[in-house]
RNA sequence: GGAGAGGUGGCCGAGCUGGUUUAAGGCGUACGCCUGCUAAGCGUAUGUAGGGGUAACUCUACCGAGGGUUCGAAUCCCUCCUUCUCCGCCA
């Protein structure tokens, strides 16, 4: 949600940002509800003042056993003027709202205008690995662990199921993620996978994404898409201590995405699924503090791959192909050497104040005042199908053997899998 | 799933036989006083949002959410959400 002042004070604003995201608003329709309203309201608080001196003349001439008849008439009169004003105002204001929840959040001056081709890789790691054979896929490679045909038939196309040394290697990489993260000082969430539509509202997967998640009707819950969801959710309606800032939150939860209308796209695999294994960092920051902020998850989640060995690329997307809610979003992405390309295995986002003034996020100022909005952040680290398929292309031996990285070596008890 | 009890300002908590409560009191916090130091004590201030005024100040709304009754609702009625206790069911 963007701040209603700024709405009045530069719509052309607001319309030009929406417009670099692809979004189409109607700012004017907007401009017109919100000065009808207070036009409205003016007239509005002017009789409920008078209703108020007249109820406390009633108050007192009853107490002192005088006739109140002709206040309790005049202020019932003034009390049918009102329903009707007040049934105006709030039509306007549900108006006013739905159009508010469906404005995107203004791209940081720093994002580059334009579709995906205007992206900007900033950096990258790593060396793209060469073989002396033609590298396989990662579904030939883990045919015998990696069982997308059973997994249609428990829950339909596009769910996946692991056996054997992949279930072990995600659940082992999760593991190995949590300690990284923890060892940093994010404290570890377990959080619902499921969540409502207020939690999904803050966090701005709603409206926008109704049609892209899994909803329970009969009890009116969704599917988490992402940790992002619950985690953030946690100080919904939580009024911090500036001292309290940041707070570093980490936490396992799978991902449900209906992925409507994506079918034939880059599907094959373990590269769009419908339920997918995530850890996810969140940050509360202090509003000065959040530009820093996202260059420290960026860099921290980046550390992984380093450990792991795997060459990865980081872009920064253009605002049209920045997600309604962030203000700037990073993209980490990992090179498959099986399909020859990059998957993004992270996307570390900083949504300013947008989610705080939704899910209403504040914190009280150390010196006193006012409370304010804090800023919320978060970034995969890591999203697993990817990463597995990153592990597993570029690990890959002639021998249809994977090698893997030390750090998980470890884990699995084994420097080889065959 | 059944029965019962709650949800009040940053926190605790009174009010809940409708009208001097435009929410008492306490804690916390800020400033000041006092005090060898600290603690304690004393005084003052302190919810959020929106509107008006150069300013002192003032108006309006908000007591889980939404409806209703009433001249007037934190207070009465209805629906929903949520917490706790007991019972049932169950991993």
């Amino acid at each position: 949600m963007l701040d209603r002042k700024l709405l009045r004070k530069d719509p052309q604003k607001v319309a030009e940002a929406a417009n670099a995201k692809n979004e189409k608003i109607n700012m004017d329709t907007w401009v017109v509800a919100d000065s009808s309203r207070r036009t409205v309201m003016l007239e509005i608080e002017d009789l409920r003042n008078q209703r108020n001196t007249l109820s406390k003349a009633v108050s007192l001439k009853k107490r002192s056993g005088e006739n109140a008849d002709y206040e309790v008439a005049k202020s019932r009169e003034t009390g049918l003027r009102l329903t009707t004003l007040e049934d105006k105002v709030s039509e306007i204001d549900k108006s006013l709202a739905e159009m508010e929840m469906s404005f995107p959040n203004i791209p940081d001056p720093d994002v580059p205008v334009g579709g995906e081709e205007n992206n900007v890789v900033l950096r990258s790691w790593g060396e793209i690995p060469v073989f002396n054979f033609k590298p396989k896929p990662h579904w030939e490679l883990m045919e015998d662990v990696f069982q997308p045909e059973a997994a249609g038939r428990i829950a339909g196309s596009n769910f996946i199921l692991f056996r054997g040394w992949a279930a072990k290697l995600q659940r082992n990489l999760i593991s190995w993620m949590l300690d990284y993260h923890t060892q940093s000082g994010m404290e570890e969430i377990w959080a619902p996978f499921v969540a409502k539509a207020e939690s999904m509202t803050a966090t701005a997967q709603l409206p926008k994404m109704e049609d892209d998640m899994y909803k329970i009707g009969r009890d009116n819950l969704y599917l988490i898409p992402t940790g992002e969801v619950p985690i953030t959710n946690l100080y919904r309606d939580q009024l911090l201590e500036e001292a309290d800032l940041p707070v570093r939150l980490c936490g396992y939860t799978p991902c449900f995405r209906r992925e409507a209308g994506s079918y034939g796209k880059d599907n094959r695999g373990l590269n769009r699924v419908h339920q997918f294994e995530k850890v996810e960092m969140v940050r509360l920051e202090h509003p000065e503090r959040s530009e820093e902020a996202h260059q420290e998850i960026l860099d921290h989640a980046a550390g992984m791959l380093e450990l792991l060995g795997i060459p990865y690329r980081i872009l920064l997307l253009a605002s049209g192909d920045l997600s309604f809610a962030a203000a700037k979003c990073y993209d980490i992405e990992t090179w498959s050497a099986g399909q020859e390309k990059w998957l993004e295995v992270s996307s570390i986002s900083n949504f300013r104040d947008f989610q705080a003034r939704r899910g209403n996020m504040r914190y009280r100022p150390s010196g006193g005042g006012k409370p304010k909005f804090i800023h919320t952040l978060n970034g995969s680290g890591l999203a697993l199908p990817r990463l597995i398929i990153s592990l597993v292309e570029n690990g890959q031996q002639e021998d249809g053997s994977i090698k893997l990285p030390p750090v998980l070596a470890e884990r699995m008890g084994t420097e080889v899998i065959r």
